[in-house]
DNA sequence: ATCATATTCTACCGCGCGGTCAAATTAGTA
DNA sequence: TACTAATTTGACCGCGCGGTAGAATATGAT
């Protein structure tokens, strides 16, 4: 009779390793579905896309490749179930903030502070900001470039609503937005935990970085 | 007597199609070699560079692979020529406005317009921005940081220069530098020639945008 | 114990990649 | 013309990839 690996009391859980989820039997797919795209996305953000094969992924979950086409159909929809995360979590942000914390330009330095913590922190936020979609079919990266722009057209509103109650100077609110979040997801890019700087250091010196020109001058004098 | 391709007119001079350098015999190695990066270039920006073959390369050169292989040791060597001909067209544009164009604040403005419009127009200065590196082997991927280095530091230089003449407010220039280059590098991402906004719009919307925050309360009565 | 089902495995496929080789072709020279 | 050196080529290699087929195994219900 052959030895069995036995149920490890810590399988379950945020804080367990994530392979622990296929250890024995039974447990959801959903589980299992969550342990893949987690530890994904740690790969793609440390080898990219394209350089992380199944083979490497399954290995690391201690699994082999066909059980992770079991869960999935394809490379693609695991980074798509990542980018779904991740959009998800931005998108939350941006409602959170929604009620009333201001005037519009409040609103948008609140939301360049969470925009970033996100992108700098979150490990399916990084993946949004980070993992280019070129490598996806066209079909798939319209979905993923369709969820992107909802976010694109919140930040967009954000900004027009802070012209229009004079909080903020006019300009083009396509550029503002393109030029912020290019800057964070560029962070996202070269920021790396073990460096000098913590996320919510970079936080902060972006929003002010980022919103200082954007202030009206009737706001500027308060 | 098989037909032979005769030399075009319009074989040499800067319009021309890249591969009429290689129409016929004789040329030398270097134009050779500057069709092969231009073009590459090109198809790096157009495709990313892992999913440009060197076989579509050649093809576009209307030439075969193993010739490709005769004036580059590999596929990284050409990468490592796009890098090299933008940075050195970026840091040009540096030390262009060096000599005197006001106080600090003034000539970063102008930096940052002349490096917004080298990155959304100048083939290899796109590269330079858009092109992931990670690709490289280690070794030639130091040598890469090692050149981006350089124009980081003339970067920061210039913001501590502001700071130290008062134009400019007191802020941590590491990350003013990785904020301004990060939005722009990422428009070099989104920005296609073909879209409504014009790289000068860019540039200047961007100027000011990524500029307005950093101006000194003394500089800003004036 | 038995069976049906859910899950995971071993073994494999076709493909296109970066890169190489030795042969063929061309150009320059005399 | 004939010789040499520079250039280009067709044919090929090994590899690792994404993905698959079908057998093997584990599980849960009876």
């Amino acid at each position: 009779m052959p030895l069995k690996i036995r149920k490890s009391n810590a399988a379950m859980g945020h804080g367990a390793e994530p392979w622990n989820a296929f250890l024995v039997g039974h447990r959801s797919m959903d589980l299992k579905r969550e342990a893949v795209i987690k530890t994904a996305a740690h790969l793609f953000l440390e080898h990219g896309y394209q350089k992380t094969s199944m083979s490497l992924l399954a290995a690391r979950l201690k699994i082999t490749k066909p059980a992770l086409y079991y869960y999935f159909r394809n490379k693609e929809e695991i980074l798509m179930e990542c980018y779904r995360s991740g959009i998800a979590e931005i998108e939350s942000c941006l409602n959170r903030l929604s009620p009333d914390a201001g005037n519009g330009f409040a609103r948008l330095q609140l939301y360049v502070l969470e925009y970033a913590t996100v992108v700098l922190t979150h490990e399916f936020g990084r993946c949004v900001a980070m993992i280019d979609d070129s490598a996806l079919s066209s079909k798939t990266r319209r979905g993923v470039r369709d969820l992107k722009r909802k976010i694109d057209a919140s930040f967009r509103a954000l900004v027009a609503e802070g012209m229009a109650d004079g909080s903020m100077a006019i300009c083009n609110p396509k550029l503002v937005s393109f030029a912020i979040a290019g800057a964070i997801n560029w962070a996202g890019i070269w920021y790396k935990p073990s460096g000098e700087l913590s996320p919510e250091q970079i936080a902060e010196a972006f929003m002010e970085i980022l919103t200082g020109g954007l202030r009206s001058a009737a706001n500027r004098a308060s």
